[in-house]
DNA sequence: AGAACGCTGTGACGCGCGTCACAGCAAAAT
DNA sequence: ATTTTGCTGTGACGCGCGTCACAGCGTTCT
């Protein structure tokens, strides 16, 4: 499976990059782009790795996590297309800082740390928008500490539902459709703790679950929960 | 009391941005810096204000928390002269994403967004080194996340010991110089808990404490309390 | 069709740690 | 010189939550 020049041109279409390029800068980034791609569960790059380069995600879902020892691990991130990861040691030159593994089958454009950081010294507006991105992935990163510092599973669980709500196919009720075992990764719990949680939630009326998916009955209701 | 421009210079050139400028540049950015000075405890911003300027510190130490709803506060960083904070809300023009309390006396520098943003917009070699700090403390942040999620309170306050450490006036024992309530708040645990941790240290011949500073008697040893 | 696998649901157990409560003690305030 | 303030040191109590253990159940291998 091959890439098609359009193909690659219509992906970058959708991340914030490319329209912050004039026409020689966008063949110049088209022209470099390595594609690439992975299977569901293939890992793209584990912390420690060295590597210069960042990713861009055409197709698929990508999650960012941070190992422990005990291989249990944290979600740091996950990337849907357009999103760009890797950008921190493409930047600073370091080790990969958390593992990457594809959550799906998906594609991926690679760009060497030169070509890139030749665009951003020749154009203030990209600059500033990469700046931008990694400035709100630190403050989202500052307000996980806090978090875990401050309120308990319940709280942070709640809350995470609530970020991640999204509109239900046909009707009102925000609907979640990760897995429990996602969930827990991302809070910070275990996986029982966070099954406890919706259940007790369910009794009270404020959530449901069907098949997998849990329905958001009364929003405000839950973030009361997080006290 | 008020700045002569030798001051500004002096305090400039420690931190990273000096090197970086440029003759002209360097006049620029000293006419546009505007002083200020705080009392120990004094609170130079607050989460949530808005304010699209950015701080250099000249003289004192200034603390970066998070507040918690219950006034605990989660110690984010501590910021010592020559660094620079504040510089988030500056990028993306958003509110303040923590508190900033001057911990000692000391004297600042702000700098406005305009005057910076525009230094920035001509000098890449000072866009990428503002760049390659905050991808620092992005990678810093996502670490504690980490830690906190996987470490208990015993093995946080290890490391911190370990990264705050610095060698004696003397000789060669490590020294930490912290109040145990910072410590506490530094690792997202109570005061109680972390003098316990001390205490049994002490016991074990890790570290030894007297009138409040804390020696490292055995790095290595400590370092295996992280598990 | 049977086995294997992954997600969900629950009970029991134990311990880490937050909270409260109080005491000793040095430095600063008045 | 007495009071106040802030840091330290400890005991007791209780609960949140991680861990283990196991049981249903739908889906995907072979």
């Amino acid at each position: 499976m091959f890439e098609t020049r359009p193909q690659i041109e219509a992906a970058l279409r959708a991340s914030f990059i490319f329209p912050l390029l004039g026409p020689a800068e966008r063949d110049r980034f088209i022209a470099s782009a390595l594609p690439q791609s992975c299977a569901a569960g293939e890992t793209i790059f584990l912390m420690g790795d060295s590597g210069a380069s960042m990713m861009l995600v055409q197709t698929g879902e990508v999650t960012i996590s941070h190992p422990s020892a005990s291989g249990r691990s944290m979600i740091l991130n996950e990337l849907k297309p357009g999103a760009i990861f890797g950008e921190i040691a493409l930047i600073d030159g370091g080790e990969r800082s958390a593992d990457a593994i594809a959550a799906t089958n998906c594609r991926l454009l690679a760009f060497e740390r030169r070509v890139f950081v030749s665009l951003l010294e020749n154009n203030w507006p990209l600059a500033e928008a990469l700046l931008k991105l990694i400035c709100g992935r630190l403050r989202r990163a500052d307000e996980r500490i806090a978090d875990l510092a401050f309120f308990d599973v319940q709280g942070r669980l709640a809350k995470e539902l609530l970020a991640r709500a999204r509109p239900g196919p046909n009707g009102s009720p925000l609907r979640v459709s990760d897995t429990q075992s996602m969930l827990a990764s991302l809070v910070g719990g275990s996986r029982e703790t966070v099954n406890r949680c919706l259940r007790g939630w369910q009794k009270a009326g404020l959530v449901s679950i069907s098949d997998g998916r849990i329905s958001l009955l009364d929003p405000s209701g839950l973030a009361q929960a997080i006290k």
